[in-house]
DNA sequence: TACGAACTGAACATAATATAACATTATGCC
DNA sequence: GGCATAATGTTATATTATGTTCAGTTCGTA
């Protein structure tokens, strides 16, 4: 029974303060303190290491290293959080060392971007989402590239002329993309029409264009299109997308990658 | 029934101010104190998030948390903070409502940026780094421009081509610029040379040039030469500055603030 | 190495809350 | 005054967070 004032996301963000002054904390110290159970500590603590924010261990978690975190992605970030995961393992399976990356605002895109770390990937990355170049800042072997333009208000995301001016400027092996919605006939969508334009730029000056969405997303039409599926070279998405959506779009020479 | 639309907006507005104070608030606290139904605050609350005043979650809503880029610079941060901190006050008071203005890398613009937040004026900020731009982030009345480029490694701050071509196709009314040293005979200093073209490049398309530099830096050289004194329109400087060179400047045409 | 205690994760139950659609009532404007 | 509009209330249905239990796992320790 979720209680009225408990606040699921101030706990949480509680829990980081208290794991940022001292080393450690326990489940069963933290569930006295905010006088819940333990499993609750125990979700919210999964959470929180799923974002980076901390580390579990047996009995409770220790600090992360990495302060940087984001707390506004957290609803979306946490629906099919698995799929996005093994969708941005096998997309950044595609890129290989020295080769250039164009990666889209979006939470698949941000699993992209954790998944070239994880697996040391030495390339450059241009993106125009503020969150995946927190992500990244400061990666040993990433050269991270951030395209300038408008920050956008309810997502730190960069969008505008000045944003497609400077991919106008750039080149990359590959674009990742994400998707607000893939319909067979007439392509991949986004959810508003300044977004689909920076993706759009980021199809135009890619060798290849890689479109990363769960299965959620196939099917649906989003609000305005920016890739027509003529243009799409792969897709990457989820055991869960059906099977008619997949044979469409091979019969249309993408390359659809199941995972 | 409605109330006036005018009381629904300071009720907005007074869930923000509770939010800027405590941690959360609860749909039923919140519904409670202004005695409207719960669906009145969600509804809200919607919105508020929407303009990215606070962060929707179950039960309730929480301020909103900015993108926070972590790093070595705190020390530097806090040394001549006060200096700084008025400096950054008395730049801040140049800029107007509707104005648009560069804002350079460093911990004295940062301030310069926490001022004009703190100051309420309704702009548009341009800047190069990304702590500047997580602090202005989302802030109601700060259009926030970013410009594009490398992301250095040591300290989060765009450099590089990229850069100075976003720069080059926008103008402003001020450039705030940092200095890491000011000479009367050479002009104001960068640290490095990537860094100083940025500098020149704000410099180049703003109306006005406003160097902000601690008295320390006064009468130093650093590596690169970024601005000669001809094209410097004022100078923010702190009561400490040496008095023959705050002279010379304002002998070369600078206007001296000293604060 | 083996034991018990503590911990974990999954699955389920449940109460609180969210959402969407519709109803209602003031308000401003002509 | 009457009408369109916007703000708010209401209700039914869908989600969500949390608690609980239990089988399996891990840890410290003898």
């Amino acid at each position: 029974m979720p209680r009225s004032a408990a606040q699921a996301v101030a706990r949480r963000r509680e829990l980081v303060n208290i794991l940022a002054r001292r080393q450690s904390l326990s489940i069963a110290d933290a569930a006295g303190r905010f006088g819940v159970n333990g499993m609750t500590i125990r979700r919210d603590m999964k959470m929180l290491q799923d974002s980076g924010a901390v580390l579990r261990c047996y009995g409770g978690a220790v600090a992360a290293q990495r302060i940087t975190f984001e707390f506004a992605f957290d609803e979306r970030r946490r629906s099919r959080l698995a799929e996005k995961r093994r969708i941005g393992r096998a997309a950044a399976g595609l890129i290989g060392d020295g080769q250039t990356a164009f990666l889209d605002t979006g939470t698949t895109t941000l699993e992209v971007a954790r998944a070239i770390v994880a697996r040391g990937i030495a390339c450059r990355i241009a993106t125009s989402s503020l969150v995946i170049a927190s992500e990244l800042w400061g990666r040993e072997q990433i050269e991270l590239v951030l395209l300038g333009g408008q920050v956008r208000r309810g997502s730190p995301d960069l969008v505008g002329p000045g944003t497609e001016l400077m991919l106008d400027k750039l080149s990359a092996d590959f674009a990742f993309l994400g998707s607000e919605g893939l319909d067979v006939a007439r392509g991949s969508f986004a959810d508003d029409p300044l977004a689909a334009q920076v993706a759009g730029h980021m199809a135009a000056n890619a060798k290849k264009t890689v479109v990363v969405a769960d299965h959620s997303k196939l099917g649906k039409v989003g609000s305005v299109q920016y890739l027509p599926v003529g243009d799409m070279d792969v897709l990457v998405t989820d055991k869960a997308a059906p099977a008619e959506i997949v044979a469409a779009l091979r019969r249309n020479k993408v390359k659809v990658v199941v995972v």
